[in-house]
DNA sequence: AGGGCGATGTCAGTTGCTGCCATCACTCAC
DNA sequence: GTGAGTGATGGCAGCAACTGACATCGCCCT
C-alpha cells in the first residue's frame, strides 16, 4: 500500500515490494496470486461476514432486507476502517487493472449472496437478482462515501440507496 | 476466437495468433489493447447502440423503461449473432481474466446509461441505481439465454427479469 | 540424532507488452 | 512525374509479471 500509494501502483515493481517487505520475489508469488491480489486479501472475511448476516437473519425478514442487513453490516465494518479503506479505494480508482478485479470480487460477493439465499429456499432468478441488486446499491454507495469528504454514514447511505432503488425500479 | 476455442485463452499465445492472420505480434498490439480486448472489440458499438436508444425515447417513459428498452434492443441484435455470441460466451466464461475484462465493459456501460439518464433530467443517485440495476438485470438475463440450448427470446427474459427485480425490491 | 515438513531462496524460462527505428505503399500538392 | 508527407507494418531489444524445478534452512516430533 505504501508503494502503491507513493508511485502508483503500475510504476511498482513486485520485485520492489518484495524489496521493502525484506523477502524475494518469488516469495511474494507464494503469498499471492497477482500484483494485484495484495489489495484485496481481505476479500474472503468480508464475504464470509455478509453470508454468515444472511444465513442468520430470521425466516421473516424479506431476501432484500436480509441482503440489505449484510451490507449494511459490512459497510459499519469498512466504516471503521475508514482512513485504510478510502486510501484503498484511492490507488484502486487510479488503475484500470485494479478497478478489473474489484469487479471480480463484487461479482463473486453477489454468487456468494445468491447462494445464501437460495439456502434460504429463494427460488432462481430471484435470489441472482436480488444479490446482483444488492450489490449494486452497495457500490453506489460505498462511492458515495468514499468520496464525500465530510463524514457520512455508510450503512445509512447503503439503506437510502436501496430506498431509492426501490423508488426507481417501481417506474418512478 | 478460433485458437481461443480450440486450446482455451490461456493456452494461445499472441504469436500463434499473429501467425495465423499472417502479421507479426507487433502489429496485434497496434490493433487491439492486449490479448484480451479482441474478445471486445465491439462493445463500443453496442455502447453506442444503448446511449442512443435511451436518449431516443419519450420523455414520458420512465427511466427504467428507457433503460428497459435500451437493453431489449441490444438484446436483440445479440439474439441475431445468437451463434457468434454463445461461443464468446463460453471463451469468457473459461477464464478469469476474461470474465474480469466483461465486467469492466459491462460498468463501462453502466456509467454510459448513467449519463444519458442525466442528460434526460434524472438526478444522480436515481441515473447510476437505474443504469445499475438495468445492466444487473441483463446480466442475469443474458447468462440465463446463453446457457439454455432451447432457443428463448432474449428481449422477452430481459423484461421479465425486469419485472422480477421490481418483485423482489418490492419487498416481496 | 535423525527424519519429515513448511517456508524461503535461487535460477532459468516463457509470455505479455512497449519503445524505437526502418521500411514500404499510397496520396497529394507542385 | 517527382518528392514530401502519412499511415500501416516489420524487426528488434528490453522490461516486468509470472511459473516450474530444485536446493536450503529452520523447526517440530519421535
Amino acid at each position: 500500500m505504501e508503494l502503491y500509494s507513493e508511485r502508483g501502483f503500475a510504476q511498482t515493481t513486485v520485485a520492489e515490494i518484495a524489496a521493502r517487505a525484506g523477502l524475494t520475489e518469488r516469495t511474494f508469488f507464494r503469498h499471492f496470486a497477482d500484483k494485484r491480489e495484495v489489495l484485496f486479501a481481505g476479500a474472503r472475511s468480508l464475504q464470509e461476514l455478509l453470508v454468515s448476516s444472511v444465513a442468520s437473519a430470521p425466516d421473516s425478514v424479506a431476501p432484500i432486507d436480509a441482503i440489505a442487513g449484510a451490507l449494511a453490516a459490512a459497510g459499519a465494518v469498512l466504516q471503521e476502517r475508514g482512513e485504510y479503506a478510502k486510501q484503498r479505494q484511492a490507488i484502486i480508482a487510479a488503475n484500470t487493472e485494479l478497478q478489473e478485479r474489484e469487479l471480480i470480487k463484487l461479482a463473486s460477493l453477489a454468487s456468494a449472496l445468491a447462494e445464501a439465499l437460495r439456502e434460504r429456499g429463494v427460488k432462481e432468478p430471484a435470489a441472482s437478482l436480488t444479490a446482483e441488486a444488492g450489490i449494486a446499491v452497495f457500490k453506489i454507495a460505498f462511492e458515495r462515501w468514499a468520496a464525500e469528504t465530510d463524514k457520512q454514514d455508510l450503512p445509512r447511505l447503503i439503506r437510502d440507496s436501496l430506498e431509492e432503488l426501490r423508488a426507481v425500479t417501481a417506474g418512478h
